[in-house]
DNA sequence: CCTGATCCTTGACACAGATCAATTGGGCCG
DNA sequence: CGGCCCAATTGATCTGTGTCAAGGATCAGG
């Protein structure tokens, strides 16, 4: 694998993920070491960024695109079990291995540190230890949040759910647009939906066109979603009513 | 609720969980300091230990027995999405709900540290704070190991997997048998394995019977399993073929 | 403009697992 | 011992989603 390395990175304090990432606690002096041992790397749609079963070697943030964690079992079915949206962590301080595929699924940067080093800073430096059981925590809740969706939702309602995790990640990014109401570009294809849901690509299509004809969505392009009523969907989606975000 | 509270509990040199709970990397004097703060809590099989929703103002550990984490949807649906078993943690220093129901299975006690002071304490006490982040990602590497399971196994597979997960979670806590055969009881009613693997109750009997009909497990009774050869279940679990224990 | 590639949509049919319903079996108490 | 209760089994049928197959839309390159 060529990938390209940016030595050069922007000063922390400029970072978009600044305040989200494993660094958001961290003090002016901690952020210097840190700017010190960092990288950034680019990839490409479609490049695999970590194959299951290697060494990994470094840790990082993404900064900007979207990556997906997945496991393969032998005879090729597949599951997706994480995406990684701007300011997500991906490694595993004190392990080896990696447990997971790590594709990107659009261009992506991400803000490297070499492993050991990495891990020596996190020993000295509380405030990222912290973050980070404080990332995981929430990983776990995502996780478990996802437990539900494949063991008991249909694939109606598991739609409506992605479209939810989708919307909702991407209204923490940018600017509130009129509320109850969402408009965003999907970053997956029907068939990495589909994966992420437990279900083939030609269900997910047709339940998209499903909530197209309901009118719960709207579609221009294959990618590009407005959401007119978000209440609606989460409705459909069978999440608890009260409309609150997580926060 | 009226809850039994046994102050007095055995000192944490002579604890069962010793070597594999949050406390496992603690020193002496470390050790001596939990000791202080910690009591012991027994419940009852069928007990709820925790409400979702309810503020939480304890953590602690399993030390024996074996509970269940829940979630349910206003309808009714409900998906397990964690088994705690001895030396599993509970709770989650840093937040304040509870966001899924712990409910005990069978009689159990749990080594309980009221809330604020295991903060404190594990803010200055990096042996806890790491070994808690350690047990938070294998949480999260089987939260995703189990998605896997909910949303691309069969009916026949999920069972497999199941059996080898209480198995080799009970092997690691007793001295070894012949290897390759494995013998347990399990401590989840069919309903519960259902709720855990996303099936009907009626789908887990019949894979049950299936099983044993083709030789894979013998049933003494209902609970007590038997499986005559390791290496065959997880084939029919469709696990990865190695057979290693993670380690 | 045509060609091929990629992604998506739609239809027809099959089947794994859900649902509804009846029965069995073991444990406990009187 | 007999009766009850609950968990589990087993059967019959239904249905949501998978499977297989045939196009359609969009885009890049020649």
């Amino acid at each position: 694998m060529n990938v390209p390395r940016h030595k050069l990175a922007p000063h922390c304090a400029e970072c978009p993920i600044r305040h989200k990432a494993v660094c958001a606690r961290c003090e002016a002096d901690e952020l210097k070491r840190l700017e010190e041992i960092k990288y950034y790397r680019s990839f490409e749609a479609g490049q695999t960024i970590i194959w299951s079963g290697d060494k990994m070697d470094f840790v990082g943030s993404v900064v900007s695109g979207v990556a997906t964690l997945t496991q393969t079992m032998e005879d090729g079915r597949t599951q997706m079990v994480g995406l990684l949206l701007p300011s997500d962590f991906v490694g595993r301080p004190g392990r080896n291995g990696a447990p997971y595929d790590v594709v990107a699924t659009t261009d992506i940067v991400m803000c490297c540190f070499r492993k050991t080093p990495f891990e020596t800073m996190m020993n000295e430096t509380p405030h990222i230890a912290h973050r980070l059981l404080e990332m995981t925590l929430d990983e776990l809740d995502a996780a478990r949040e996802w437990m539900l969706v494949l063991g008991r939702k249909t694939a109606r309602e598991k739609i409506a759910s992605l479209l939810c995790i989708i919307g909702r990640r991407h209204a923490s990014l940018t600017p509130d647009g009129p509320s109850g109401s969402m408009v965003f570009d999907l970053p997956l294809t029907r068939e990495a939906m589909a994966d992420y849901l437990g279900l083939t690509l030609e269900t997910v299509s047709r339940q998209m066109s499903a909530l197209r004809k309901d009118g719960i969505i709207e579609l221009k392009g294959k990618r590009h979603v407005i959401v007119p009523d978000l209440g609606r969907l989460m409705d459909v989606a069978g999440d608890d009513s009260d409309g609150g975000f997580y926060g």
